[in-house]
DNA sequence: ATCCAGGATGTAT
DNA sequence: ATACATCATGGA
């Protein structure tokens, strides 16, 4: 086993990895000691946690102001791609015009990052967060894992890959049903079948100026703008992507009537100048975070 | 029991 | 383009 530190206190904007991997944004860490969301931000702080990603398992825990770290190979390149660590949070934050709400949210957490998840991970596990709260897509996601990912041994435990879209392609729709995820077990075995059988892929969408890729990721099924923009932002480095859910949608009506636009593109397209364009995606996770704690 | 959760889809207008 | 019903599941 390899092992390493990154100083993270030092970055600009420096880190929190509580918050970054417990805000809702990816439902692809889990705490090595299973007890997401039961414990206060003190105990998390110097918790474990725990990712499976490019068929290799990866720990990491904050403590001191480092990022301790555990896996096969050298994960230092791979931890600063997950998690953003290269992202100028300072300079982030500075341009996002002040306002109170956005201004407590980045004060209370600050050092949260925004996640840049596996695609195909990320994917499923927004088209499964339809109608859902926040608790029960990590178990979803979960579900998937252990039912249809392989098993990686690591430090004498058996973990869980995410299934590949190929294997997911093989899931029946009663299969998945059978896994809780009730009507949107069709969405997920389209969706892994157009990408196992090589119809759509990221591909068609990197690169894509914003709304054009926000509707190219909707051939996905199960996609609508909201999944399509949570898809951008927390995965193919759009960090201009505002996902509009309840919590936003809330936000706006007591915080930004005047961005009420009446339709989706429109008042995304306010709440995004709102929030500051650029890193717009940033503000809306941190209010996000903010608001649903 | 009724309502709601990080909404999307199919259909009718 | 927009309006509406429908879709599973479980926790409050």
């Amino acid at each position: 086993m390899e092992t390493g530190s990154i100083p993270v206190a030092s970055l600009p904007g420096g880190f929190d990895l509580q918050s970054t991997v417990e805000s809702g944004q990816s439902y692809l860490w889990r705490r090595e000691d299973g007890k997401m969301y039961e414990t206060t931000h003190a105990y998390g702080e110097s918790a474990w946690y725990y990712t499976v990603v490019e068929e290799e398992v990866v720990r990491a825990r904050q403590r001191d102001g480092q990022i301790e770290w555990q896996a096969t190979t050298d994960a230092e390149p791979l931890l600063f791609d997950l998690l953003r660590l290269d992202d100028d949070l300072d300079a982030i934050v500075e341009s996002t015009p002040d306002d109170p709400l956005v201004e407590s949210a980045y004060e209370e957490y600050r050092g949260m990052r925004i996640v840049r998840d596996p695609f195909f991970p990320c994917l499923i596990s927004f088209i499964c967060s339809a109608q859902m709260r926040v608790g029960r897509i990590y178990g979803m996601q979960t579900a998937l894992a252990r039912e249809f990912g392989d098993e990686i041994e690591f430090d004498g435990r058996i973990y869980h890959q995410f299934p590949t879209p190929e294997q997911l392609a093989t899931a029946t729709e009663d299969d998945l049903r059978g896994l809780n995820l009730g009507y949107r077990a069709p969405y997920v075995r389209k969706t892994a079948e157009l990408i196992a059988s090589g119809a759509a892929s990221a591909e068609d969408v990197r690169g894509k100026e914003y709304e054009d890729a926000r509707d190219a990721v909707q051939v996905f099924v199960g996609v609508g703008d909201k999944v399509a923009d949570c898809v951008l932002l927390f995965s193919l480095d759009y960090l201009e992507a505002v996902p509009l859910d309840t919590w936003i949608q809330s936000a706006i009506e007591e915080h930004y009537p005047h961005c009420e636009r009446g339709s989706y593109a429109k008042t995304s397209r306010a709440i995004r100048e709102q929030f500051g364009g650029e890193y717009a995606g940033y503000a809306q996770t941190y209010v996000f975070h903010h608001l649903r704690s």
